[in-house]
DNA sequence: CAGTCGTGGAG
DNA sequence: TCTCCAAGACT
């Protein structure tokens, strides 16, 4: 027998046992196969977000809009108001492209048809293709990169070594039981060769691990150095109308937080941006400025606060209070701050917020 | 290729 | 407090 074959075996074997329960997955060699719906929203979601941050918005999503179709007919402002939170809200525009193409049509059953729509790309391809239909396809992603470069120690550095530890993930995919192949080294990766002090002790490949062997198994994958995050600085409004009505926008539709609701204010810049309201008002200065860390800046944002009976704003529009949990998570922050400073305990009592667009707990 | 694009939990 | 980084896609 090959040693791949044997990997593979220890591998299956473990996964059998050792399966993490998860609400979009069917237990391991069992005779159903899991929802494709299911599948792809929830590796839609998972792309560069945790297990544990995906659970709740899966169960919403799934509880609200049950099947692809229903998806599909939803408002665009409602799926991004549902996605709030979950960051990278790119995949939740294109989740509903998705949708709106897949619900006439419905999934491709290989992976170049899958790679073909909006916010599907090589690894979500492969990913439904062999969990959702049984494909041999080649799944890679970050938890199966590290996989292959401990188990076959391959020291040269990301993103650089990416195809050699694609052809080393290629050479162990089995013809039958690809999706639990894929879903196999990903619960490995997630639970036992973990980034830092890997559990090599509990490792059912461990006599087939050449890093291991040589000791330098937590050191791999090697990263290229990371470059510095600036910080950069803005400026927000929070206006809160005598009638309740608060004043929001809806971002542009694409770059940063596109498409999401958001408080007024400045672009966010390396330069101190100037005090430029959207109206004329008694502004009052938040006294503790709202700090947010994104990918590749951190964010340092001044608030201010203003409570008027008229305004004509020359950005965004007054509207009903939505739940704080609509926003993306700054404009969560700052807009909570806004409504402490108005000396209202935003936090106990949802029922200050409008109910026009369906605020969810918290 | 390298930059853009969020967030929060773990150590 | 700080660093790392998670089931990546898109330009």
């Amino acid at each position: 027998m090959p040693e791949s074959a044997k990997i593979g075996g220890n591998l299956l074997t473990w996964y059998d046992a050792q399966a993490r329960v998860l609400p979009w997955r069917v237990p391991p060699n069992s005779e159903q196969r899991a929802e494709p719906y299911h599948v792809w929203l929830s590796e839609i979601m998972l792309q560069q977000t945790t297990v544990a941050a995906v659970k709740p918005y899966f169960e919403a999503f799934t509880r609200r809009w049950p099947d692809v179709a229903a998806l599909a007919a939803a408002r665009d402002e409602d799926v991004l108001a549902a996605w709030a939170g979950l960051g990278y809200y790119a995949r939740a525009r294109n989740l509903l492209k998705c949708a709106r193409v897949v619900a006439q049509s419905g999934f491709p059953t290989d992976e170049a048809g899958l790679l073909a729509l909006p916010g599907i790309g090589p690894y979500t391809a492969a990913a439904i293709a062999a969990i959702a239909y049984g494909v041999p396809a080649v799944v890679m992603d970050g938890n199966i990169e590290r996989v292959m470069a401990r188990l076959f120690d391959e020291r040269e550095a990301l993103p650089a070594v990416k195809p050699k530890l694609k052809a080393r993930a290629a050479g162990l995919t089995p013809a039958k039981r690809a999706g639990d192949h894929a879903q196999a080294l990903m619960d490995l990766g997630a639970t036992i060769c973990i980034p830092k002090a890997p559990r090599c002790e509990r490792c059912p490949l461990q006599a087939h691990c050449v890093s291991f062997k040589a000791g330098v198994a937590a050191e791999l994958p090697k990263r290229l150095p990371k470059k510095p995050k600036p910080t950069r600085q803005g400026v927000a409004y929070f206006a809160r109308r005598a009638d309740g009505h608060v004043l929001l926008e809806t971002r542009p539709p694409k770059g940063l937080l596109g498409g999401m609701l958001g408080l007024v204010g400045s672009d966010w810049t390396e330069e101190t941006p100037v005090f430029d309201p959207p109206f004329a008002a008694q502004w009052q200065r938040h006294t503790k400025d709202i700090t947010h860390v994104f990918t590749h800046f951190n964010l340092n944002l001044t608030l201010y606060v203003a409570e008027i009976k008229a305004a004509n704003p020359r950005a965004g529009s007054f509207m009903p209070a939505p739940a704080p949990s609509d926003l993306p998570s700054i404009m969560r922050k700052a807009y909570e701050a806004g409504f402490l400073i108005c000396d209202i305990d935003c936090g106990a009592k949802l029922g200050q917020y409008g109910k026009n667009r369906g605020p969810k707990s918290g």
